[in-house]
DNA sequence: TGTTAGCACTCTTTTTCTTTGAGTGCTAAT
DNA sequence: ATTAGCACTCAAAGAAAAAGAGTGCTAACA
């Protein structure tokens, strides 16, 4: 498993040690503490004291030593005091700690497996179906809002433009993707079409769009396919148009949240900076794939633009043939159960990064 | 304009008064009060006192006497005092005759008009997209839930229902509706069709469906197609099954909800209400529009199985050639802004009905 | 040297009590 | 019928006191 965890250290009080001091300070008890406080925090909320860590069942020391070993958890960074007289609470570097190294990933069980497949829309495997599904997935069963970020159609071809009457100058536009993705769009004519001239349509769309790539699709390529339409240019042009507006459409959805209402629900989170986190989604969550990171990450604080406070974010990569084709996120409270979340959302990518792939195998067999 | 409102009086502290009565002992003063507590009290949240009244410029007595007819109005049940104390603030009852009788509901403006319209997805003009675009707009400028219920599928039939090749053993089904709605979906196949299969189904969906209702179609139906279908039974099953699905598919999209999370800002009201109402939206809101009532109603209290307690709803009627064909719901607090709102709400259903209608016309040329 | 009991100290939280002020209802005068 | 005046009520705000959780430090102990 491979996390990366980012944090622009914004209470890093010491220089940073490399792993080798790291560990002389952190003997086995100090790590099983933070641990003992990161978990009791998760859970409550509340900040947690050394009274609460001594009577865990592993540790066999008594508060005395365990408040000498969180004064120096405090020192290097990893525990704050909300104030003097109160329990400490898990600091930026502390969650870090932890979700590297510190916590206890739950194992998926058979159960656990059954249940997330159930939710995946397996029948229809087109790769906008499934992240969908798993996404829905997700925002249930950890109760927090994912996002999804879908890049195949930036990848993928135009492989079919149909036009289908359906009424007294009405046609909808049908436009499928290589990654077998469908959008339709009703379309209101002047005229009512003849045979002849849905004809040249079709053949004229198979000649000029089949394979080219959605991301290419803009309002000058259709300029010059009308141009070039000849006789037909004045019936057909707005059926270009609506064509132009499909492959828009297909950009556009590129990122897709749900249930937002799971974090707007809590009072532990400023609403105001949800709502602008969603506003922004476009430009904000963009970054998700763009850097280099590792398959999974857990960003919090200020990371790559992530501004919710007291959140934080797990965002893990999807692939298809080996290429990053998608990615889907989890957004949710700091005091997230990472030991669940990210085993969750682990296996859903993995799920669907094999469906991806399975299916072009089948495909061109 | 034709108001209803519904309130199962759970504050009417007297017998019902014919209407006679209640004009005798409501002067126009008192109506006058009565109008500007409920005026003041929708603005800030806050009881009213007899001396903020007073200082109103179209109120030309003192408090003294603004306080005993605050008391005749709360005996008469329309105002209330949260505590000994302090001003009041209306009730059900005083909600109700102040949306039916006492607010001075906004004339909009052209202005107004212009904004509601510019919202109004007009190009696409089937009600789907109609209704869909009214909602985000209500939602939008009202800061409130709203919720839409399109009857159109119940009494739409099918008009076509295509199938196309995408990949291999990939194929679309397309189905439209009378009402103009579209959907597809991608279906696997085991095989890959002929193009004698295609037409074959192409063919029997023309001669067995066209015309059929959404809502007669169902696993039955499609069994006794699919048996009836001889040879090409086994191969073009699984494609029914997907024309079964799409129905389904228009059926289940009967009420839709948009700005949900403008209800869950709110503090005033109760975020486990609101969660529970909109889970349950399916049988809940199917009420709106099963009652007698008139065009728009407002609804609160118990009224209807509403139950978000402290907010109100607004439902509006969109008619399609005199039937029913939806409805279009604005869910907010109590002290909503009636007088914009329904204006709002009324303009926009107006408008639907007779953009759905004149489309009507316009193709039956 | 690491661990622990004991204790004084700190600072939030809770509770209690007091004060304040908005708003009322009633009475008597206009 | 309206209004000024006044005593009264009660929530809200403020102040003071008490409670309690948790700490750091010291000194004793294994």
């Amino acid at each position: 498993m491979l996390i990366q965890v980012l944090t622009h250290g914004t209470d890093e009080c010491f220089p940073r040690q490399n792993a080798k001091e790291v560990i002389e300070l952190l003997d086995d008890r100090k790590r099983r503490i933070l641990a003992a406080v990161v978990d009791s925090y998760i859970v409550t909320g509340e900040p947690v004291g050394s009274k609460a860590i001594a009577a865990l069942p592993d540790i066999r020391v008594s508060p005395a030593t365990i408040r000498n070993d969180m004064a120096m958890l405090e020192q290097l960074g990893y525990l704050e005091q909300p104030h003097t007289s109160a329990g400490r609470i898990p600091t930026y570097s502390g969650y870090r700690l932890y979700i590297d190294e510190l916590m206890n990933a739950k194992t998926l069980s058979d159960e656990d497996k059954r249940l997330l497949d159930s939710y995946l829309d397996v029948d229809v495997p087109t790769a906008d179906a499934l992240i969908e599904s798993a996404s829905k997935a997700l925002a249930e069963l950890t109760n927090c809002a994912t996002v999804v970020k879908n890049v195949a159609p930036k990848f993928s071809v135009i492989t079919k433009v149909e036009v289908i009457p359906t009424g007294r100058r009405m046609y909808v536009l049908l436009m499928v993707t290589s990654s077998g993705n469908i959008k339709n769009k009703v379309c209101r004519l002047e005229f009512d079409l003849t045979n002849e001239q849905m004809e040249f349509f079709s053949k004229y769309m198979a000649e000029n769009l089949q394979g080219v790539s959605i991301d290419e699709l803009d309002e000058n390529t259709i300029e010059q396919l009308v141009a070039a339409m000849g006789t037909y240019m004045v019936t057909l042009a707005p059926l270009l148009q609506g064509v132009c507006e499909l492959a828009e459409g297909f950009r556009e959805n590129e990122i897709r949240v749900e249930g937002e209402k799971n974090l707007l629900a809590r009072q532990d989170i400023n609403t105001e900076q949800i709502v602008r986190f969603f506003e922004n989604k476009n430009e904000v969550v963009k970054n998700m794939l763009d850097d280099s990171f590792g398959d999974l990450q857990v960003l919090f604080g200020e990371d790559g633009g992530f501004i919710i406070e007291n959140s934080s974010m797990i965002v893990s990569k999807i692939k298809k043939d080996g290429r990053t084709a998608g990615s889907l996120g989890v957004i949710g409270p700091m005091r997230l159960d990472y030991a669940k979340v990210i085993p969750y959302i682990e296996y859903l990518t993995d799920r669907i990064t094999n469906l991806i792939s399975d299916n072009n195998e089948d495909d061109e067999k």
